[in-house]
Order: C-alpha cells, then structure tokens, then sequence
RNA sequence: GCGGGUGUAGCUCAGUGGUAGAGCGUCAGCCUUCCAAGCUGAAUGUCGCGGGUUCAAGUCCCGUCGCCCGCUCCA
C-alpha cells in the first residue's frame, strides 16, 4: 500500500488536503491525473446508470430501463434529516471503559437494579418497581433490549465471571407482562433484580459509581460523550440552535426529497430510477486508510422506484448489473466479490442488502465495501410523507382491474426502492490498487494497467528520436488525436530523453497505448503502437491511429 | 477518543549534540533509430510545526499536527 501511496503523489493522482500546512485528518485532494480518473468512473457510472441504463439491456419487466438524473444540494432542511433517520442514529452519546478502552453507545447500557432479595416470590417482585432514577445499578451490560441483556448474562459464562457473577436465573414471568428480572448471586451481594435500560441522567450524574459492563469495576466509565458524525454549519448571519444546518450525509434523501416533483415533470412511470452524484460528508471518529475513509467523499447514488411485487426481481437486477459494471471497468479479479447480508445485518426496514466489496491491501485478506445495494422497501418516501405531511404515493394507471372500456382502474401505493449506493472514491482507489502492477522482469517494473475507459491518459504520441523530421509527424498526430479524444482524457506528447524512459513514465501514468513515430514512418506513413500491459509493439497506418484508438477506448 | 510506531529533497531512506547527505526521480545540454541506456551540468530542505535545555539541536526534553498499525466506530 505504501508503495501505492508513493505512486499517487508521485504521478499526481492524489495529495493529501491542505499539504503545506500539514495536512488535514481525514481530507484528500486529487491532483491532474486522479481528478481525470475520477471524473472518467463518475462519466462511467453517469452513462451507464442514467443516460443508458445497464447498457440498454431490458429490466425484469421485459423493457428498457429508464433513468434520470437529479443534482440536490449539500445542505438540505434540517427536517429531512430528522426523517431520514440521520439525526438520531448519528448522534448516539458513546461511554468509554477508560481501562478496557470499551466504548459503547450509551443508550446500550442495561443495567441490573436490585428490587428484592434473593428468590423472593415473583409476585412480591411484580408488585415492586425499580428505582432507576437516583439509583445506580448493581451490575451492566451492553445490550440493544433489556431482552438481550439477559440473554447474554445467562448464556456467556466469560461475561459472567468478568462480571463476578457466580450464578444467574432469569425470573421473567411467562405471562403476557414483559418486565424482566434475574436472580444473580454474585457472592458479597445476593439480589432479585429487574433489567432496565441505565438512564441518560444517571449516567451523566452517577457515571462514577456505575459499574463497567466490561468488568464490573466501578469509576472506570467516562461520562456519555457526543461524537458527532454529521458536519453542520449555520446558515445567515445569526449563530444559534435555529440557523443550524447539516452537511448530507448522503446523496440519497434529496432523491425522495424530489420523488413527486419528478413524477409530476418528467412522465416517468414506474419502473424508472433517479440518478444523484455529489459530495456528502461523515465526521468519522476514525479517518483512515488513504482516501477509503474520508470525512468528505463522493457518492453516485441511484434511487430505483417499482411496484412493491417487482421489487425483489429488481433488486437481483441491480445487484447482479452492478457487479457487472465493476468489473467491466477493471475490477475484474478475484479481488472483487459480491457479499449479500446476513439477516441480522439487515436495517430493519430493508429485506434485503448486498455489498460489492473489494480486497484492499489494507484491508487484505477481507474486503471494503465499494457500494451498498439495498432493497429498502418504502421506508424512506414513507418516513418523508409522515415528517413533510405531503402525500408521496404514486397512482399506477396500469394496474388493477380493467374497467368496461378496457383501460385499467389503477391502483395507489407508496413504491419500493432499490438503492445501488456507490462511492466513487472508493472506486477510485480500488481501480488504482487493482491497477498496480509490480513486474520484475521489466525495464519499467511499476506500472498501473488502468482499463482504458477510466485512464486519465488515453494516448501517447512520441517521436523516436527528436530530428530528422520525426518531431513534426509526431505533433501532426497528437492534434488529430487531441481533437478527437482530448475531452475524454489527455493525450500526451513527449520528446525528450530515451524512448524507454518515456514509455516507462506513460506505464507509471496508467497510459494504455503508446504510438511512436520512428524513421519508417516517414517512408511508409505507418507507426508503431505498443500496448502498455504486454509491451508489444505492431505497425499500423498513420491514418488509422485514430480508428484504431477510438475502438480500444470504446468511443 | 485510547495505545503503539513514525515524520530529513518530488520518491525511498542514511545521518554519534559540532558545515544538510545518498540513490532514484525532475530540469537543461550533448548523445541516442524502440524500453527508466550513456556523458556533462543544474535546481530542490525553516530536518512536520511550536516551545524548551545547551556555547551549539535533524539528534535531548515538552507540546502539537499528519501518516501507518491495533482497539473503537462504520448510514
């Protein structure tokens, strides 16, 4: 990975933000040649997603598949991301075991309030209440439900001794009352104890004398702290709770945000899909890795609308598309796999998630995700209907019974959504890692075999030696090459120094075609090409070059 | 946020408290008819940043920032 790092500053594919003065923790620019790349795999993902979807192939309902795009701001309401979830999830206060180094979400805290002595009846324990109010308890765990909580005291024996409990019963009554107790002996104290969440006041006040869910001991838990994982700033002039705003998180919420005002301007039906790229911003407690996790990065997210009773056929369609997709733009080794979630893994609304991960060298022998695609039923236009109190269902004419006169009577429903989530810097990065390639055995070991799709070169035009005529032929060449192809990527010229010194460089850039113009040319009109990975060379007509060219790049 | 490592030229790295170094790369000239060739020359550094100790600090001490690794987190 080092050595890929070096390459990318070397050549100009990524510098770290702010350099200068000594960079800035979880922020990375892209120089010349990383910004062209990048902006390659966005045109990529752009063509392929919107303009022709999945190459024009036809959906599960047996037609072609339409897309449009959307361009949404970084700063939106803040009552989407109340909608959206965001808020809440990504303000989760967090406690550290200052010993264990733990860390926990604080809301995960269950703790054992004592409420009886040991084995009292269960009827005397269903008539007491626990005081969890100036109350600490006698013992924590880290759980989502007091449920759980339980379930791990009585089943992890490691827990439980280092939590110095010798022997646990649970006691919750088998009626339709879910309040939970346990017997725990836990040798000095023998207690009849209800499981209930640690309350945020106790933990902010108390959090000294709260027992660590990690060992027990006490005064080793530091107090609920805020990590704020979403960036804000104010708008106007007045800084205060009202003026602030977020920074997205994701591209995605201004897609449903514009559900209906693009149904109702564009004459889209469902099935169609809505396309977004741009930048969103995470303030991750951890940065790391390169460019794989950053504070600011860039998403190409589509939004995919149907029929609830289609939806899982398109979620395998985009699924299996946009593995495809991938590996036609390079990823095409074993380093790239298809993982789909585990069931517990899944949010709660979503019946079903796959990740297209890549094998980093960081992250070798696992994977990093790539992109996330997630059949994410209607939870989001529901959640934004309910915070907006704007309707977000959609009236499909083409469905219910079929009236006398033969047209349908149609039929109202909030649509399912299939979300391919795509990080383009992450694709970025895992194109350059899949790219790099150390050969011993040539002049020029270190090169990157970037597909020529995404190359931010696409050619290269030299002249063998720099006389006889040679130069001139050259130039002549890259014009017409330039005009051609100059928007899609640079064409490079080069005459300076030995032939091998500047192939070398052109293998260092990721270039994947190289043409020379040597002293048969000048008899004969023909030059030599030589192919970056394999360092062949064949002849072909000066005239033909950009032919040639424009097959190999697909354009 | 915690712990460990690390920071010297564009890159990779040497450097014992006493003049700032090498290889590669870059640039210029010569040479050169196909793979980082050769010759000659040149540029490039607040030794991450800020304090301190010292006659003297790249070197020792303190702080801070960045990067790497391990925890933690990861819609």
């Amino acid at each position: 990975m080092d050595a890929i790092m070096a390459l990318c500053k070397r050549r100009g594919f990524v510098f770290q933000a702010s350099d200068i003065y000594g960079g800035i923790n979880g922020f990375w620019d892209y120089g010349p040649l990383g910004a062209q790349l990048k902006k390659n795999l966005r045109e990529a993902w752009w063509q392929d997603m919107i303009m022709n979807p999945a190459w024009g192939r036809k959906g599960p309902n047996g037609e072609r598949v339409r897309c449009v795009p959307l361009e949404t701001c970084i700063i939106q309401h803040p009552k989407v991301w109340e909608a959206s979830g965001h808020v809440a999830g990504f303000n989760d206060p967090m406690v550290d075991d200052k010993e264990t180094k733990g860390r926990f979400r604080a809301d995960h805290l269950q703790g054992l309030y004592q409420i009886g002595d040991y084995e009292s009846p269960l009827a005397d324990l269903l008539a007491r209440t626990a005081s969890t109010g100036g109350a600490v308890p006698v013992c924590t765990v880290v759980a989502s439900s007091a449920g759980e909580a339980i379930d791990q005291l009585l089943n992890t024996r490691k827990l439980q001794k280092e939590l110095g409990i010798r022997t646990i019963t649970s006691r919750t009554p088998l009626t339709d009352s879910t309040r939970p107790f346990v017997s725990v002996d836990m040798g000095n104290l023998k207690a009849d104890c209800e499981v209930l969440a640690v309350p945020m006041p106790t933990l902010k006040s108390r959090f000294a004398e709260v027992p660590s869910p990690f060992t027990g001991k006490k005064g080793v838990l530091t107090e609920p702290r805020q990590f704020n994982l979403m960036f804000f700033t104010y708008t106007g002039a007045v800084f205060n709770e009202e003026s602030k705003v977020h920074l997205r998180p994701e591209t995605a919420q201004g897609i449903f945000v514009h559900f209906k005002n693009v149904v109702d301007s564009t004459r889209v039906k469902i099935p169609f899909g809505i396309g977004n790229t741009g930048r969103s911003f995470r303030n991750e407690v951890t940065p790391r890795n390169f460019t794989f996790r950053s504070r600011e990065f860039e998403q190409a997210e589509l939004e995919f609308f149907c029929h609830p009773d289609e939806s899982q056929d398109w979620y395998r369609f985009w699924r299996d598309f946009r593995m495809e997709w991938w590996r036609s733009i390079g990823l095409a080794g074993e380093n790239l796999i298809l993982r789909e979630h585990e069931k517990d893994e899944l949010s709660h609304y979503s019946c079903g998630t796959s990740d297209v991960e890549y094998r980093f060298p960081f992250t070798a022998p696992g994977f990093g995700e790539l992109e996330g695609i997630a059949h994410r039923g209607n939870y989001d236009l529901t959640q934004h209907q309910t915070h907006s109190k704007v309707k977000l269902d959609y009236f499909d004419t083409t469905r219910g019974e079929t009236l006398p006169n033969g047209s349908k009577k149609g039929e109202r429903y909030i649509p399912h959504c299939i979300e391919p989530a795509a990080g383009l810097d992450r694709g970025a990065l895992a194109l350059i890692c899949e790219a790099y390639t150390v050969d011993p055995s040539r002049p020029s070991p270190e090169f990157l075999k970037l597909h020529p799709r995404v190359a931010p070169i696409k050619a290269a035009v030299f002249p063998l030696v720099d006389k006889d005529g040679m130069p001139e032929v050259a130039e002549k060449l890259a014009d017409a090459l330039f005009a051609r192809f100059g928007r899609h990527g640079f064409i490079e010229t080069d005459a300076k120094q030995s032939i091998g010194k500047r192939y070398a460089r052109m293998d260092e850039a990721g270039c994947p075609y190289c043409f020379t113009v040597d002293g048969d040319t000048l008899k004969d009109q023909t030059v030599t090409v030589r192919d970056r990975d394999t360092g062949r060379q064949e002849r072909i007509g000066l005239d033909a070059v950009p032919a040639w060219l424009g097959e190999r790049l697909g354009l």
